[in-house]
DNA sequence: AGTCTGACCTGAT
DNA sequence: GATCAGGCCAGAC
């Protein structure tokens, strides 16, 4: 449940990456999510818990969907579309410029969605920790 | 410095 | 099998 009473505005953003000093080297983990985002081939979806275990940081799923976010202002544009969380849910459709336009990019990569859901999960999941997919898509350590 | 949020995940009931 | 609750890290107020 939300509880901004004050409209204010939306939740802080960081600033899609330098959120502290930019003029320091340390890249924010932003970027780390954007690289493994954009390692997903076309037609392929990966879930926020793998970006975030591939990542090789701490990162949880929060985090990764929350560098999505940024995600619209990084360049190039990250293919937040393709990833979707370990339901194969298009959880992240709603924060898309438009609802629908996640689910129409994945449809034209070829992805089946289904209920704003990804239809053949298992077989278009991509995880960015493992290219080699055999058959278990659980990756456990 | 403390609090709250976040496009989640996993385990437990 | 479905629903509930807790936990996770990082950043902004």
């Amino acid at each position: 449940m939300k509880k901004y009473l004050n409209p204010k505005e939306l939740p802080s953003l960081p600033s899609a990456g330098k959120t502290k000093k930019e003029t320091n080297e340390k890249v924010s983990f932003f970027e780390t999510v954007f690289k493994i985002a954009r390692t997903v081939p076309r037609g392929r979806v990966t879930s926020y818990g793998a970006i975030a275990d591939a990542s090789g940081l701490k990162l949880t799923g929060r985090m990764v969907g929350w560098a999505m976010n940024a995600a619209g202002n990084a360049k190039p544009a990250v293919p937040a579309h393709r990833v979707v969380n370990s339901k194969g849910e298009l959880s992240g459709r709603h924060h898309f410029a438009t609802p629908t336009l996640m689910q129409e990019l994945l449809e034209q990569e070829g992805v089946v969605v289904k209920e704003d859901k990804i239809a053949n999960f298992k077989a278009v999941f991509w995880d960015p920790g493992q290219p080699t997919p055999k058959k278990s898509i659980k990756k456990k350590a």
